[in-house]
DNA sequence: GCAAGGTC
């Protein structure tokens, strides 16, 4: 083991390369068993690739489509293709473009899937067992990865056939036949994964948990949207099923989305092989998905593993570091201007590229250079010619250069090349090709260069856009496409031009065996798309035309001349051929003749100058070299590569300046600095990679996935403890570029504790500090933060405040800074249903306690005394808006729910009081004298909002669906046990670990 | 308030 606080350089680069030791119990490698479904030998759990690459997703479907309900089928009448499936519109539009453009759906066949297929399988070897036990007529159900995989599906084997139902997602159900016996099929999807892991809620606590302590955590796994019903779905529509076919996409996570399916259907995993199998496709077409039916196979468990460590451990790293961190400097530093201090093995080295640009830009040393530039005249036009030295950096010896040159006075001409070169057209675009050009030439960011393209896509002006192909398939019909996109006159004359001449195909590219390259699929005009999506449309096309446009050809002309011994040259450029640069004319060679020289001829110097230079450092880094960087180090996929941006660039990490170049910020630099000094290879790509081998060894069956985790998460809780023993390193950086928090804010409520005036925070996250106690409260953020009315809380004696969240009839609430930082209450949370407030000042899971929460029996702010009735849409209470005059309004303290109440009282309270009927509070109102609905002019009338007539005849719902009376459920539903909740504050001592950091060398 | 990975 190594302790290298400040280890940097190629030692820490390359500890990957020289190896490490290898931790875990060799694994007895299930060689081979046979399969219960056929009686062929299924390799289960030996390695199945020798190499696999960071992940990649998906299958795309939408050929197929085509293929399934086409004009072979439906005819050429579009009216008859609709009624072939119940499908969306925007699904119809790209069915029809399939369709028109009648395109061949072999072209999403892919070597990597396929090569997969093999491995895993049966060695692509059909299994009639499997075969058999489908034709028995018995309901099975298929479970594609996302929609438009599953409609495809679908399509194909039905050949459209087939009844679609709402759910979740659609199911498409038919009747169909499988070797020639009856059998009904029954086809969904989910959403990508259907559960994502996080802490129990023991451990959601920033205040009560300390970090450390999350490395030994458990891991919870609930269902990513809730209110989906993915699970719910796949159970309903699993009952009475007698198969499960698992369509996820063919890469790791496709394999773990596999068995969250099965977890989610009710069928035991042990019933794999019998009841539930495996379809490996490596393109959505007929022919594909025909053989994967005759070929099912079993989901691969080691690669779901896998998966499960990677979540674990990203988990439990990213949120352990984040929260020290954050709590850490946020505790002691007012200006940081960033909600929360996050780290993770993604997103940090993404910084660290940013931040090693700026390092380098910060340290560079200008240096003088001089260089020859030597003139003559031919044919009356003057010519500089390069200096074979290019440049010198000692000026002396570059002034003896030019007294030769200038000395001898002639240049003979030595040697005259001439060449035919050829500037290759390019491959097909895949989706980080586009973000770079979005960012570098159109000025776009990749994520939302990612949405429009998206958006695009579901338009049907363009193929799926996320893939990592370069390639196209040899059958890919170029010729459907061209035509699509003919009429449109931008492009219209090089397209006939190319489909006269017979137009080439694309330069060889890589199949990485998910989609094919990015292509337009219909036309669009200008006017029909917004400014950005139609320059990104606009480059799509471009980019497709030129691929299947002739390369650009060009004569290379260089002459070479001596003098004084010296060697100059000049070089000329006459293109013959412009091809593709027809397209692209930002690609164009620059042309440039020269006259014409022989060999031998002598040519008199015009003059022969010193030109005196500075080396210059880099630029920032743009956008696009980063995104290069990440792939090439294998940070991130080509899905999440713009969230990892963007996530920099919203924590005030870095800046986007002019040319869409990232510039580090004051907190991102000083982060990085820091982890440099603590343990640099915090920062480095090499962390990634790290995980990435370790739980290779899980996917290939070489090592048991609990010791891996086990094995990555203590490694990583030894960085953990070195990094906080040693944080003082990184805050004395903080300290030189950032204030205190008693030097930042202003002066606004007192503090409870010490009577004394705490200051108010306003850069993010909003908060309070107490100088005198040092303790920080923080605040709802995203609104305007006020003293409200100098009222005390009954609780603890902190002065309230008013939360305003920003827009029109936004809400206003009090709180306390105490009870909303620690409620005061047992299981407050839990009592009332674990609401917050989110980023956007909405309600959401897991916040303090504001007072229109607060079950304080006599407060006048509580829910208590400011409750009036039950929610009419959820189960929270309706509070009376105190600043809501003259626009008096109920609020709900668990939703979106508001009750106007009557808007001509100038003041409106609640009482003691309750309804004898349902238990609501009794309000008092005090209508406006010339506004009274009153008899006799009288103003003060008493009564409850759902059971009084006149009062319940002023009220009206804002948001919500109904307003109705429901008895039994008053105000104030669960009272709290009492004061004496968790209010523990601040860390335990990090003194606990004392072991110096691990390095990951030392594996 | 935390990670990264799917998908919309």
């Amino acid at each position: 083991m190594m302790s290298r606080p400040l280890m940097m350089g190629r030692m820490a680069r390359c500890w990957m390369a020289e190896g490490f030791s290898y931790p875990y119990s060799k694994m007895p490698r299930r060689t081979s068993s046979r399969s219960p479904i056929s009686s062929k030998l299924v390799t289960t759990s030996t390695p199945r690739e020798v190499a696999i690459p960071r992940p990649r997703r998906d299958v795309e479907a939408l050929g197929i489509v085509a293929a399934a309900i086409g004009p072979s089928r439906c005819g050429g009448d579009k009216s008859k293709r609709r009624d072939c499936y119940k499908g969306g519109s925007s699904r119809l539009v790209r069915t029809e473009l399939f369709a028109l453009a009648n395109l061949p759906h072999q072209h999403f066949s892919s070597h990597r899937c396929r090569s997969r297929y093999r491995a895993v399988g049966n060695g692509g070897r059909s299994n009639p067992t499997s075969r058999n036990l489908l034709t028995l007529g018995s309901p099975s159900l298929q479970v594609a990865e996302k929609p438009s995989i599953a409609l495809s599906i679908a399509s194909a084997i039905s050949g459209g056939r087939m009844s679609t139902r709402k759910g979740s997602t659609d199911v498409h159900e038919f009747d169909g036949t499988f070797q020639g016996s009856q059998a009904f099929f029954r086809v969904t999807s989910v959403i990508g994964h259907v559960f994502s892991v996080d802490f129990p809620p023991a451990y959601q606590n920033w205040e009560g948990t300390d970090p450390v302590d999350l490395f030994n955590a458990p891991v919870l796994r609930s269902e990513c949207n809730p209110k989906v019903h993915i699970r719910r779905h796949l159970a309903q529509e699993a009952r009475g099923c007698t198969y499960l076919i698992l369509w996820l996409d063919c890469d790791r996570e496709g394999e773990n989305i596999c068995y969250e399916v099965i977890n989610c259907t009710g069928i035991p995993e042990n019933e794999v092989g019998r009841r539930i199998f495996r379809a490996k496709f490596s393109s959505v077409t007929e022919k594909d998905i025909s053989n994967a039916m005759d070929n099912l196979v079993l989901p691969n468990k080691d690669e779901a593993l896998s998966v499960d460590a990677r979540q674990e451990i990203d988990l439990k790293v990213g949120v352990a570091f984040t929260r020290f961190q954050t709590r850490y400097f946020q505790g002691k530093y007012g200006n940081l201007d960033s909600r929360v201090i996050s780290y993770g093995p993604c997103q940090t080295p993404t910084l660290g590229f940013c931040v090693q640009r700026y390092q380098q830009i910060n340290t560079f040393k200008p240096e003088k250079f001089w260089s020859l530039r030597t003139y003559v005249i031919k044919d009356g036009d003057e010519i500089q010619l390069e200096w074979d030295r290019k440049k010198l950096f000692d000026f002396d010896v570059t002034v003896m250069f030019q007294k030769m040159v200038a000395n001898d006075g002639t240049l003979i001409v030595t040697d005259i090349s001439v060449k035919e070169e050829c500037k290759a057209r390019p491959s097909g675009l895949n989706t980080v090709n586009l973000l770079k050009v979005a960012s570098s030439a159109l000025g776009i960011g990749p994520q939302t260069a990612m949405h429009m393209a998206e958006r695009l896509y579901t338009q049907g002006y363009i193929s799926y856009p996320r893939t990592e192909s370069t390639a196209y398939p040899a059958s890919f019909d170029f010729r459907s496409v061209l035509s699509a996109l003919v009429h449109n006159p931008l492009w219209s004359n090089n397209i006939r031009t190319l489909m006269d001449a017979g137009f080439v195909k694309p330069r060889q590219g890589h199949d990485a065996g998910d989609h094919p390259p990015i292509t337009p699929m219909r036309s669009a005009s200008e006017e029909a798309l917004e400014t950005d999506a139609w320059r990104l449309y606009q480059y799509i096309c471009q980019h497709f035309i030129g691929t299947v446009s002739p390369d650009c050809r060009y004569t290379r002309t260089a002459v070479e001349f001596t003098s004084g011994g010296e060697i100059f040259r000049c070089v000329g450029h006459r293109v013959t051929s412009k091809g593709f640069t027809s397209i692209m004319p930002w690609l164009a060679v620059a042309e440039n003749n020269l006259p014409t020289f022989k060999n031998g001829d002598t040519v008199s110097i015009h003059k022969v100058d010193i030109y005196e230079g500075s080396t210059t450092p880099p630029d920032y880094l743009s956008e696009s070299e980063l995104i290069s960087l990440m792939e090439k180090n294998g940070i991130g996929t080509d899905a999440s590569i713009p969230v990892h941006i963007n996530n920099i660039s919203e924590r005030n990490y870095v800046q986007v300046n002019s040319g869409r170049r990232l510039v580090p910020t004051a907190l991102g630099t000083t982060l990085i600095r820091g982890y440099q000094c603590i343990d640099a290879d915090l920062c480095l790509p090499d962390i990634r990679s790290f995980i990435e081998q370790q739980i290779t060894l899980i996917a290939k069956g070489k090592a048991d996935h609990l010791q891996v985790i086990q094995h990555v998460i203590q490694q990583f809780m030894k960085k953990y403890s070195y990094f906080v023993k040693k944080i003082e390193n990184m805050d004395a950086l903080f300290e030189a570029q950032f204030s205190p928090l008693a030097d930042s804010g202003r002066l606004l409520s007192k503090c409870g504790k010490c009577g004394r005036y705490m200051k108010y925070i306003s850069t993010q996250p909003m908060r309070m500090y107490c100088i005198t106690c040092e303790e920080v409260y923080y605040l709802p953020q995203n609104g305007t933060i006020k003293l409200y009315k100098e009222i005390i809380c009954p609780l603890d004696g902190f002065e309230l405040l008013l939360f305003s969240m920003v827009g029109p009839d936004a809400k206003s609430f009090p709180l306390c800074p105490c009870c909303y930082n620690s409620p005061p209450f047992e299981g407050i949370d839990k009592l009332f249903g674990a609401i917050k407030l989110d980023d956007t000042g909405k309600l959401g899971k897991g916040a303090g306690m504001p007072c229109f929460l607060c079950p304080h029996p006599t407060c006048k702010q509580s829910m208590i005394t400011q409750g009036v009735c039950a929610c009419p849409e959820c189960s929270g209470t309706l509070i009376l808006d105190p600043v809501s005059a003259p626009k008096w309004r109920l609020l709900c303290n668990m939703c979106n729910c508001v009750v106007l109440l009557p808007h001509a009282a100038h003041r409106i309270t609640t009482t003691d009081k309750k309804c004898s009927t349902c238990e609501s509070t009794i309000i008092e109102v005090d209508f406006n004298k010339k506004a009274t609905p009153l008899e006799d002019g009288a103003t003060l009338h008493e009564g409850c909002i759902l059971c009084d007539e006149l009062l319940h005849s002023l009220i009206e719902m804002k948001h919500g669906k109904s307003f109705f009376m429901r008895r039994g459920r008053g105000r104030g539903r669960g009272r709290a046990r009492g004061r004496g909740g968790s209010r523990g504050r601040g860390r335990r001592g990090n003194s606990r670990h004392d072991d110096p950091k691990m390095s990951f060398r030392d594996f």
